[in-house]
RNA sequence: GGCAGGUUGCCCGAGUGGCCAAAGGGAGCGGACUGUAAAUCCGUCGGCUUAGCCUUCGAAGGUUCGAAUCCUUCACCUGCCA
């Protein structure tokens, strides 16, 4: 693998003009120490959902890039980590179950297998879960041997516990974070000569508590590098989705649909720096996509290529194909009633359906709530009367409407639309085909 | 431990007995304009069987024809003094 790129950019000046790099040990030292040939690096991640969510895909593909260029990636599910919870500014998080942090690790060992590769040579990648070793330590030996190199006047004097100690304290369980994470550092330099973590900026702390760590108990200096946490031109934390809900991975929280129409809908002011940031795509093909946007804005050349290659990342090239038939089909000028079955049926299958029954005699307040697209009867109604209710891309402005069957397409098929981007299908289901009234 | 103040809808914040489903701002949502962008403007923003009804103003109880507003107890928070 680090073959044909030999002679290609060096790892850390491709990760720098990027826009990857936020805080770092000295790199000159980690230069020299890439330049020797495969290193071995690793990052975290900590199960504290059921899936892994867009913003964890910035030092997820910054490990895959280390590998593509040589070097060999160790991924972490913090089965143990998990359990203790990392301090946040905010406030003291509840703890979970060992049952659900076990689940939540699993699934995301799942997910993080996917960003890797796992072949038979110097650069193929490692999983581990840090209860494997955690779990098991007992708790004098963690105090006498890992505590023990742990200043508590040093710890005080870290940002997020000052802000703890000034608002609501911290616990004595939460506190102990730093340790943990130092100890896998720790771990992974024995056993598998891992000289640098990289992780989210947020994560530097801890990070750094680790190479402390590693320098003191083996006089070994390992290397520590940060991604910067991503926001939009407005400040707004990345892949927060216009909903405000997080975007998960897990296609079942976060549909491949709705996770390729976020992307399309990035700003101009962000799409250049979410491509240099979350594809692999080459300086030319980046500056000949800035330039598209710069000159026919409304074709959205950039935020399509953005799309189409976060979800191919995420979810395959298969899926991302269904993903943008539907998008067509559904954002397209053409008749929803020209579109043959077989698209149709397709693309209904990439947004969110439900099925009726005919005899129901839903009203557009009712499709709307029925396909999830309004929360509760009166949001339709609003959204009705608002004017942002449609089926099958004609406005409905009566609340009483109800479709007949000469509005079903094929026969069983409505598509509803809340807004510009919110569509949901519905089957239409035991119709009588003798019935000659025109209402359902 | 003593004194004072606070807890309001997704967030901030007004409201001290009826005109309060609760001002104002932000976020969100819809419309217009565009390009499924940004900015701007307009509208909307608890629920329902919607000219009416139901549930909300830290929790529980009470006074009253009527309480977010008054009283009691409890929980939590913030200042000042020890």
């Amino acid at each position: 693998m680090g073959d044909d790129r030999a002679v290609s950019e060096h790892i850390l000046d491709e990760l720098a003009w990027r826009g990857l790099i936020a805080q770092s040990t000295d790199l000159d030292a980690l230069r020299r120490d890439l330049d020797d040939g495969p290193l071995t690096l690793y990052c975290g991640f900590d199960p504290t959902a059921p899936s892994l969510h867009a913003g964890n895909l910035v030092p997820l593909l910054t490990l895959q890039r280390f590998q593509r260029s040589g070097h060999r990636p160790i991924v972490l599910a913090g089965g143990a980590t998990g359990m203790i919870g990392d301090p946040r500014d905010s406030a003291e998080r509840s703890l979970n179950t060992l049952e659900t942090v076990t689940d939540w690790a699993g699934r995301i060992r799942g997910q993080l297998e996917r960003f890797v590769h796992f072949e038979a040579s110097p650069t193929g990648a490692v999983v581990v879960n840090n209860l494997d070793w955690t779990g098991e330590l007992s708790v004098l030996d963690f105090l006498r041997d890992v505590g023990k190199h742990f200043s508590v006047n040093t710890m005080l004097a870290r940002e997020t516990v000052k802000r703890r100690l000034d608002g609501d304290g911290m616990s004595y369980t939460e506190f102990s974070y730093l340790l943990l994470q130092s100890l896998d550092y720790l771990r992974l330099y024995r056993s598998e000569r891992c000289r640098l973590q990289i992780g989210g900026s947020d994560q530097w702390g801890n990070i750094i508590g680790g190479v402390d760590l590693v320098r003191r108990v083996e006089s070994a200096p390992v290397h520590a590098l940060t991604t910067p946490l991503v926001t939009d031109a407005e400040g707004r934390k990345f892949g927060k989705s216009t909903g405000g809900g997080n975007l998960w991975l897990d296609p079942e929280m976060t549909s491949p649909y709705a996770w390729y129409q976020y992307f399309v809908n990035v700003g101009d002011a962000d799409v250049g720096r979410y491509l240099r940031m979350f594809t692999f795509l080459e300086r030319e093909e980046l500056d000949a996509l800035a330039a598209e946007t710069e000159q026919r804005p409304g074709a959205r050349a950039a935020q399509r290529r953005l799309a189409e290659e976060l979800t191919t990342t995420v979810h395959g090239a298969e899926e991302t194909r269904r993903v943008q038939l539907a998008s067509q089909a559904l954002f397209g000028r053409g008749e929803l009633a020209d579109l043959d079955p077989g698209t149709l049926r397709a693309a209904l299958a990439e947004i969110p359906s439900t099925t009726l029954s005919a005899s129901a005699g839903p009203t557009i307040v009712d499709l709307l709530v029925e396909t999830g697209l309004a929360p509760s009867k009166g949001a339709a109604r609003r959204t009705v009367g608002e004017g942002g209710a449609y089926v099958n891309n004609a406005k409905v402005l009566e609340a009483e409407w109800t479709p007949s069957t000469a509005d079903l397409l094929h026969g069983r098929w409505l598509v509803i639309r809340r807004g510009k981007r919110h569509a949901a299908g519905v089957e239409i289901r035991g119709l009588d085909p003798h019935d000659r009234s025109s209402q359902l």
